[in-house]
DNA sequence: GACATCTATATGACGTCGTCATATATAGGC
DNA sequence: GCCTATATATGACGACGTCATATAGATGTC
């Protein structure tokens, strides 16, 4: 989208949220438990998660998850193809899942009010283009 | 506000927005042209924006925007203290500010249809909380 | 049975972003 | 002269994100 990225052009050319597979894997979780490449599947079909949907960033992320007992694992021998290693929520993450939610929420409103200003703004160029009203 | 956070517990304890403090400043300087530490100031008494109030940020972020030509600045020697240095937004930043609210506006979107999803399977919950309803 | 393809998990390299510590310098008060 | 507030700047380090690459089992096909 931006020509421009190389050498830092102060232009990110997007407005991702931090660390925000870690959400996303749990609210799919909080649904059913599931493997990795299946998670990967499920973030390519949520707009705005296509992203999220590496599966650098996607192993390695639910192998710190589990490492934090925030989810738990166990292979699945049983399907077709390889054997996939199974996750499901632990107590401990759907409290953090409550936990990202609340901040989520805080986050969904600051991104409100700093829309809101921009709109003060713009009315406020846009009533007086001149220099001097 | 996490005790675990030391070797990665996967708890990040805030949602924050990658590089957001890039339209955070742009905001400001569309208000008002200012200094480094004026803005950081400011920064510090948005809610929300308070973390964004760090020195080391500001001043690259500053410097990565004017080698961007997104904002210039000139010494301001005439004030009392050390002498400052006065950025204002280029034609380019305010284009810069409009695709970045864009971008807020799609993400904030997400946010919202994130937290539906999550009361959706929190209803589903508290609804049937036996195995078999 | 050799080969390609799909499914599935995993690691390495590298750059950006964010945090914290630290350095430097001017102006004003005492 | 010394301390504090103002103001800008750099270094180190870890977390996050992207891209490339490695490994391997199952399936289909010629």
């Amino acid at each position: 989208m931006c020509a421009e990225s190389k050498q830092g052009c102060g232009c990110r050319c997007g407005c991702e949220v931090r660390g925000f597979i870690q959400p996303r894997l749990l609210l799919l979780l909080a649904k059913k438990a599931s493997h990795g490449y299946e998670l990967m599947e499920a973030l390519r079909a949520i707009p705005g998660a296509e992203n999220l949907a590496d599966p650098g960033m996607l192993y390695r992320t639910l192998r710190q998850l589990e490492e934090a007992e925030v989810v738990q694992s166990a292979w699945d021998t049983g399907g077709h193809g390889p054997a996939r290693r199974i996750y499901e929520l632990t107590q401990i993450g759907r409290e953090h899942l409550d936990t990202w939610v609340a901040e989520i929420h805080k986050t969904r409103s600051h991104l409100g009010e700093f829309l809101a200003e921009y709109e003060s703004i713009a009315e406020r160029n846009s009533a007086k283009p001149q220099k001097r009203g």
